[in-house]
DNA sequence: TTGACACATTCCGATATCGGAATATGATGC
DNA sequence: GCATCATATTCCGATATCGGAATGTGTCAA
């Protein structure tokens, strides 16, 4: 058995950093493919397959006008992940207000001179 | 080429199931190996074999005593993930405020019965 | 020292991925 | 209809993954 299926989860999506940056540039709004080309520097096989499999976990959603298509990003699609975070997401926001609370103790001990 | 290294950051990481339940595992507490194991279904090879991948990436870290090795998450390492999907937390969490309002409202109606 | 226990590593076959190149589909305009 | 533009799909080789089985390493206890 290989790696599971880059299309059976957004986990499993979201691997590829190239993925992760098509969704980053469809922040701006919704784009076609050529543009997305443009932007990133990729093919533009390796674009229109990249947007397959967001499209088959539903990450990005696909309109077309004319002769171009034009994806949009689905947000909502993270929530597992964000999910899945929450949970630890408290442990070491936790830590990170203790260092907040030393260094605002280092800071206090430092005024006065 | 193939799919990035699965030790190469965070991300590729945790993209397997199997490694997301070692880490679920572990919020109760630092546990050893052999408790893993018990915990799931995975046999201790595969255990010590996805540990090592959590480890190179430094979501785990491990302590040596006697002969097991305690193993203890490291939430702090999620932090990158979080950051990034921070950035389209807003676009979602929006319509969640609007569901969550509706609710509220059912609630609201439901209660004089 | 020897054996048992806890864990890590290596070898293996099957499989899925990735990028590049070539090609196919499908809409538009003349 | 035919050429063109925009995008999708297929074929390919190289590679990395996964799980299972077997084996290696290191610690404790008698």
């Amino acid at each position: 058995m290989a790696r599971s299926s880059t299309t059976s989860d957004v986990f499993n999506a979201i691997a590829e950093a190239s993925r992760r940056e098509i969704l980053d540039t469809l922040t701006a709004g919704e784009k076609a493919v050529g543009a997305i080309v443009n932007d990133l520097s990729m093919s533009q096989p390796q674009v229109s397959k990249h947007l397959r499999v967001l499209s088959e976990v539903g990450l990005v959603s696909c309109r077309a006008e004319g002769r171009r298509r034009l994806y949009r990003l689905e947000p909502a699609r993270l929530r597992p992940m964000h999910e899945w975070l929450a949970k630890y997401e408290q442990e070491w926001s936790d830590r990170l207000d203790r260092i907040d609370d030393y260094l605002g103790e280092l800071r206090r001990q430092g005024e006065p001179q």
